[in-house]
DNA sequence: GTCTATACGTGGATAGAC
DNA sequence: GTCTATCCACGTATAGAC
């Protein structure tokens, strides 16, 4: 019984996503990938017409969360209660997609500005929600609190390695520290 | 009047540093650093052995900053004075070897880490770190709560980008985020 | 759906002249 | 101290057979 088109699709993405983490985009070549799945490079491009587009195909979906959580943002009253709620939006989007894919949008920042040219990219997404969050008349440390206390979700995540924390145990410290940093 | 070899070699490790950082350590290639500064390739490879040896002589110094740092504060009494202490000389480090360093350091991770083979690489220093800080008691939601204050100046550096925050305000806004996360 | 074979460019690195 | 010229390995990507 040979395998199904969307197992070997499916671990393409896992390995991908796993050594483009651990060492880099530009670092790992399709050999690796394709030596480590037993295939060849051929089948690889069976699937994904580019290794850009595995990339892609790895983070489309996230960006299209963030986009609808920018839309939704924009739409609601300003206040210290849009703040908590755009706060645990993100958070569960964040682990929803997995904490490998934050730590690999983290670690190769410069291939996933670049992935859809011309569009918003993710960092001018994220700048829209801080500012949506932050409101106009805030100090410069103010917006900086802010701002960092939205990105707690991936610090937190950074920080957890090695330390065996659950999903649980992540999302308690994220809520407080980032309540800890807004109030 | 020709330039001065300490010109030169300055004024590659200020290029790479940017590219570096800007477009990655592997998506970046000698000869666009050796372009931009209108020399050639081989001009590079006088004043450096390789290219792994530009990032070495870029970051060598701020690694044994860290390395200081670890052995100070495994002299001293644990305690919550220490931690404030910790911190306040990490961020000090930090500025002293500029944010663009900082950066470049998060964006490329996988390079930092095999810089020094068999040696302690930066993460494992920072993991040391927050040991000596977070003591042997602490829950896990404490523990990842110190490590994100500790982080917390890599963090604001990056939520800094396109806010025109000085180092001063930087500096400020990261002692209140590390004291609300630490006391 | 996966293979072999191959084209093509680019990158790091070196030799040797000036 | 910087150049030109060149080497070689590797990476992405494609063509075409099975």
């Amino acid at each position: 019984m040979s395998r199904r088109q969307s197992d070997t699709k499916a671990d393409i993405r896992r390995v991908a996503l796993e050594l483009f983490t651990q060492r880099g985009y530009e670092a790992t070549s399709l050999r690796e990938i394709a030596e480590r799945l037993g295939v060849t490079k051929a089948a690889l491009y069976y699937h994904f017409h580019s290794k850009e587009d595995i990339v892609r195909s790895l983070f489309g979906e996230h960006l299209a969360a963030l986009d609808d959580l920018v839309a939704w943002a924009t739409k609601q009253p300003p206040g210290p209660d849009l703040r908590t709620e755009v706060i645990d939006r993100m958070l569960r989007l964040s682990l929803e997609h997995g904490r490998q894919t934050m730590q690999f949008a983290l670690a190769n920042q410069h291939v996933v500005r670049d992935l859809h040219p011309g569009k918003e990219n993710m960092f001018e997404r994220l700048r829209t929600l801080f500012d949506i969050v932050t409101g106009p008349d805030a100090t410069t440390e103010e917006a900086l609190r802010i701002r960092v206390a939205l990105l707690s979700i991936n610090t937190t995540v950074f920080a957890a390695q090695g330390l065996g924390a659950t999903d649980e145990q992540i999302t308690a410290a994220v809520h407080d520290i980032a309540h800890r940093l807004t109030r």
